[in-house]
DNA sequence: ATCCGCTTAAACATTG
DNA sequence: TCAATGTTTAAGCGGA
């Protein structure tokens, strides 16, 4: 179908009109467009997907707020508290070393050293400085800081039994002189421990601090990212890591360690009530000294003693230890001896909470996400298979409205593994139904371009926004996407930085190692004859020759078997394509495959193209139905196989080209991404 | 095993 | 001179 833009392409007049034409494109690409010729920077589109990001961003700043006032009660609670502890002579050096980090977000602890005044948060959420991503860290974070105080509240009850255990105590005739040295042991633990839930704190918030600052300001939150959100596992491993680092300094500084084995012994007939299930093995260990250890194991483990969850594989498994124990004996021993009732372990019981209170929340917002993706794309049934199943990027997101309703079995827009080999299979909405199942897989080609098949505008506008926040390597050639570029541009054309920019626009992968991609790039534009460079007065654009896709797919199909395989199914998928596109067109109102190459994309045009496309393409294969080819979406699917050893004549493509001139609005708009280019290239590419 | 396509790296040339 | 641009070659990898 793309014969039309490969006419077109030679046409200038009807490229323009086609610039104009996309301009019933999705929102968002006409909004980036619009852009790029203003000079924008893309951080500001608001499409309508970005709309609902601004409504969810307003009730999460309204759910935020009333966490804020939390968070601000608990810190002035805690400043209280601190002072005290300096009264005390308590303070850690190294606790203090990390007050800074108390400040939880980037741009608060831009503002101020200190503490967050109500009116500063205010001021943040009525400048929304920071993006729902931050906000929703924000959150966890307060989430964790009420935590610590449902902790407080529990050890103030401990507290509380302490003083009365030691009241009878000293009606039991006790001195008074060992009561009054209990009594200030008791306030040192106890402050102690409240040192540590603030250090603590500060850790967690300093991680997440740092976990803010990993995310690219200004992006729109999405809903397909979970990846920022939460901790990962090896920000809990550095969180433990750091609390134990903390406390072992902490404990260098002299703190009383004797006075733990008394203050535990009274705490140990107060059972925790509601941290009772996290608390178990602390609290056991709360009940028991050393000396009761095997009666502490059977309370935590009473049947299964040797499949302690602290142990397994001659590890002990406590959090940041990883000691080798040979049996279980030694690792009894060793949990008595090294993971006893102190403020380490105190402190490190109480991160482990917030672990598990952070990872049941991810959890839950990453089911909710599912639940809500699922919904979006019509799936009913909420088979948590789904989830798992190989990611199908493109796939799923191209789906329109009747596509997805006439394919209940499609996958959800999963993308929640962004380490996930890409297995997006750029499919029509009709083809999910059939091919779907057996498209699935580890495949990491880019189908896009193996079978020369380039993006469609719908392909990316329905994921732009995915890849765009993203940095999942997108499932396209270069070739599809300098060509995607190229042919969303107005003029179908684009200089050479236009192509960087919308690289790096459009997907947030290609805003690092901008050399390499960019090599990459370069190499493409000047390997494949498809794309034709075009002097210009300013300079030279690229435009792409869509007659060499046509000359060359007659060649290529005959050539391999593999790809006249893939073309049968292409041409299998023409029937139910047209009437998918015809009904999802009908059904939105706009032509949602419009690409730039369409040029005018009527629904007749359209609709006629991709039959033309798979007639021209079928010539010299037969009809039968193939089950095993990728499913491709509909402009992709007709698209020809390139062949690019046969040479093309420039002047076939470079004629009526010549004649338009470059679109000149590419330089001040892309000043960010000079940004992306000094990155460190340190990602794993591959 | 081989071919092919894609990616990446790199060297080199050209140009503004 | 320098950076951007453009060309070319080569190696590695994975799929067919």
């Amino acid at each position: 179908m793309m014969q039309e833009s490969g006419t077109e392409t030679k046409s200038n007049g009807s490229a323009i009109q086609n610039g104009s034409s996309s301009g019933n494109h999705l929102l968002e690409c006409g909004t980036l467009r619009e852009a790029r010729s203003n000079g924008e920077a893309p951080a500001v589109d608001l499409g309508a997907a970005d709309l609902t990001h601004v409504q969810q961003q307003q009730q999460q700043q309204q759910a935020l707020q009333v966490a804020r006032q939390l968070l601000l009660q608990q810190q002035q609670q805690q400043q209280q508290q601190q002072q005290q502890q300096q009264v005390s002579g308590l303070k850690s050096p190294k606790r203090n070393d990390k007050q800074p980090a108390l400040q939880v977000p980037v741009s608060v602890a831009m503002m101020t050293p200190q503490v967050i005044t109500p009116q500063q948060m205010q001021q943040i959420l009525q400048q929304q400085v920071l993006s729902p991503q931050q906000l929703q860290v924000l959150l966890q974070q307060q989430q964790a800081l009420m935590l610590q105080q449902q902790l407080q509240e529990f050890y103030k009850k401990q507290q509380e039994q302490l003083q009365l255990q030691l009241l009878q105590q000293q009606h039991a005739g006790k001195q008074p002189k060992e009561q009054q040295q209990v009594a200030t042991q008791q306030l040192a633990f106890q402050q102690q421990l409240l040192q540590m839930q603030q250090l603590q704190q500060q850790h967690l918030l300093s991680l997440q601090r740092q976990g803010l600052l990993t995310i690219q300001p200004g992006q729109p939150a999405l809903p397909l990212q979970p990846l920022a959100q939460g901790m990962i596992p090896t920000e809990l491993q550095q969180l433990w890591k750091e609390v134990t680092s903390a406390h072992t300094a902490e404990e260098t500084t002299g703190n009383s360690h004797s006075s733990l084995d008394l203050t535990t012994t009274c705490v140990s007939s107060s059972a925790p009530s509601k941290t009772s299930l996290i608390m178990n093995p602390h609290a056991s260990t709360n009940g028991q000294l050393s000396v009761h250890t095997p009666k502490r194991e059977s309370l935590s483990h009473e049947e299964h003693p040797h499949s302690h969850p602290l142990y397994g594989h001659g590890v002990c498994k406590w959090p940041g230890c990883e000691a080798v124990c040979e049996d279980f004996p030694s690792f009894l021993k060793h949990l008595n001896s090294e993971h006893a009732l102190d403020d380490r372990s105190t402190a490190q019981c109480r991160v482990q909470m917030q672990v598990v209170q952070q990872l049941e929340l991810q959890l839950a917002k990453d089911k909710e996400r599912l639940q809500a993706m699922m919904t979006h794309l019509h799936v009913k049934s909420t088979e948590p298979k789904a989830a798992p199943q190989p990611l199908n990027l493109v796939s799923s997101v191209t789906l329109s409205k009747s596509a997805s309703e006439a394919s209940p079995q499609s996958l959800p827009h999963t993308p929640t593994t962004p380490t996930a080999p890409l297995t997006p299979v750029t499919q029509g909405p009709s083809v999910i139904t059939t091919t779907n199942m057996h498209t699935v897989g580890p495949i990491r080609r880019r189908y896009s371009d193996k079978y020369n098949v380039p993006i469609s505008s719908a392909d990316i506008a329905q994921n732009q926004e995915f890849y765009k926040n993203a940095e999942v390597r997108p499932p396209f050639t270069y070739a599809s996407l300098i060509r995607q570029a190229i042919l969303e541009s107005p003029e179908k054309q684009l200089t050479l930085n236009e192509i960087y920019n919308w690289f790096t626009r459009m997907f947030a992968y290609f805003r690092r190692n901008a050399a390499t991609w960019k090599n990459a790039v370069r190499h493409n534009l000047s390997l494949h004859k498809c794309f034709v460079r075009v002097e210009n007065v300013k300079g030279a654009v690229w435009t792409v020759d869509e007659v060499e896709f046509q000359k060359r797919r007659p060649q290529k199909i005959s050539g391999n078997p593999s790809l006249i395989k893939n073309m049968q199914s292409s041409h299998a998928y023409c029937t139910p394509l047209n009437a998918a596109l015809q009904a999802s067109m009908a059904e939105n109102s706009i032509p949602l495959y419009t690409t730039a190459s369409m040029g005018n994309p009527t629904l007749g045009n359209l609709a006629s193209a991709i039959r033309e496309e798979l007639n021209g393409a079928m010539e010299h294969t037969n009809s039968n139905e193939s089950d095993s080819s990728p499913g491709r979406s509909p402009m992709q699917a007709v698209h020809p196989v390139h062949v690019k050893e046969e040479p093309l004549d420039p002047e076939e493509a470079e004629g009526p080209l010549s004649l338009v001139t470059t679109t000149a609005n590419h330089s001040p708009d892309f000043d960010h991404d000079r940004d992306y280019e000094d990155e460190p290239v340190n990602e794993d590419m591959e």
